[in-house]
DNA sequence: CCATCTTTGTGCACACGTTCACAAACGCAT
DNA sequence: ATGCGTTTGTGAACGTGTGCACAAAGATGG
């Protein structure tokens, strides 16, 4: 899997069902590895309570998902369980950690000590499960220098040194969005395979990369969408009937919209929420 | 839909397929949801460059994906393109900004002012949008009183009254993971019904109340899993054989790992990484 | 050794999501 | 007006994910 850019696809958190790497090669589906932390950390916590076995029904409830999607999906790793007895948790958790690589050590870099870089810094869950912080970095030379979660913050052009030395292959980028894509194209270019993108952008990567992004932006905004489905939800607030309208009619509008042109005249095609709901069709459809 | 709590339902971020809840009313997929915020931001940039329209192709390639999905997607809220021209950018802009809720103020609270709460409050993100932080808040009295982002640090007993003057719907957890579910059955009691969760842990809350989890630790993971795909993947680690052996071989290896028992024994069924591949293998079937 | 009870592992049907491919629609030039 | 090139909107096929329901497997007690 070379390194160089050959064909640049930009999927962040690749969808289901997408053109998938075929992770299936060895047989797990998306999803499942998706749920492997859950049922690990669970796993976890019923180890420290020193629990020897675990039915899939209990385990399920403590994941948050169905009993039988939790077999099938321990099914994909062989069969752990005992018919009749259930899971053995110290044996589970074990092989969940193989499998999703964690007896292993993984340097991670973070790029960008702003707010959020200083947090995952301190964050707990990465000291954990093999995760270990090998660097932050910053371009800006008046981060540089200062320490975060007792660490210094190196200059950004140690960044090769230091994946190359560590052998990282993990990045995780914190900078603001305009410098997420030079970032990451350089983290590529070093070496680094695997990239958490926290910045509000669509980040463009060669084949064999793989980027996960999370964007808080994102989520609040498919909260709000739900949330206004829940209180009533306006349906005719901007246009209405055009929108599905067959016919020449609607072509007729766009025309007007397109026509409206610059931002300057944003508020005549798109009235702020309450305005009459034919609007625009008055203006399509004199009387 | 009553707030009392009829039937704790723990669904995180809902899964594709899931039972869900129908979203789908007036017919729109969640996946595509998911979406909209993505094309939102790429034409809020257009918008910016005063580009007055836009092909699916052009934007899909801004956005990261492919252009009958993203025509697919936009075709759920109605007609708003011209064939053999595009998109109206800003009309575009305007029409899933409505969709998605954002012509109107959502109030949120933040709880839990660590380094993660801190760091949230000061993000950018979150005051464009239609975002606005309403209070923060935390139930460490060393911590009530500083301010973060300019705001004052409440204390959660100031939660209830928050909620209600401000009608907030919108809450975020930044909470340690032990005070997770604590204070999401406060928030829902107090009438939030969309929760944003960073902690790493599994929320239980009643129907009607949407869910969503941002979680680092998960994310790594994920990455890990296929880095080690990328890198080889020693497949033959732990046990090998014994997986998907058929007949009463894998009930006596089942067995002898469960007659292991508590957490000591763990060594001795789960090889560090780099024991023999048939290390337990002897165990079961003696030569 | 047998009967019974519990729990796994999975075949099957269905819902959801993605992608291809193409006809219909539209702008524009002639 | 007519024809041409472009782009949308969507029908249809396919792949993935989910959940039901049940047979098979094992434990346990007599």
């Amino acid at each position: 899997m070379a390194i160089g850019r050959p064909s640049p696809s930009s999927s962040q958190t690749p969808d289901p069902g997408a053109a998938r790497r075929p992770s299936r090669a060895r047989g797990i589906p998306e999803a499942t590895v998706a749920r492997l932390p859950l049922y690990l950390r669970a796993l976890t916590a019923l180890s420290e309570r020193s629990v020897p076995t675990v039915s899939s029904e209990e385990l399920a409830a403590a994941a948050g998902v169905n009993s039988a999607k939790l077999r099938k999906d321990f099914s994909y790793l062989g069969s752990y369980g005992t018919r009749g007895v259930g899971y053995d948790v110290e044996y589970l958790v074990y092989q969940i950690s193989r499998e999703l690589g964690l007896t292993q050590d993984w340097p991670v870099v973070i790029v960008g000590i702003g707010n959020l870089g200083h947090a995952l810094a301190n964050y707990g869950g990465f000291a954990s499960r093999g995760f270990r912080v090998a660097a932050l970095l910053d371009a800006d030379p008046n981060v540089v220098g200062s320490t975060a979660a007792g660490l210094p913050v190196r200059h950004m052009d140690e960044l090769e040194e230091i994946v190359a030395s560590q052998h990282v292959s993990i990045g995780v980028i914190t900078t603001p969005p305009g410098a997420a894509q030079q970032v990451c194209d350089r983290l590529v270019e070093a070496g680094v395979t695997s990239i958490l993108n926290f910045a509000p952008t669509v980040l463009t990567v060669p084949d064999g990369v793989d980027v996960r992004k999370v964007d808080l932006s994102i989520e609040l905004q498919i909260l709000a969408f739900h949330e206004q489905r829940k209180a009533g939800d306006e349906p005719a607030a901007g246009d209405s009937v055009l929108d599905r309208a067959p016919g020449p009619v609607r072509a007729a509008a766009a025309k007007l919209r397109r026509a409206a042109g610059g931002k300057a005249e944003q508020a005549k095609t798109a009235p702020a929420a309450k305005g009459g709901p034919d609007d625009d069709l008055s203006a399509v459809m004199p009387a």
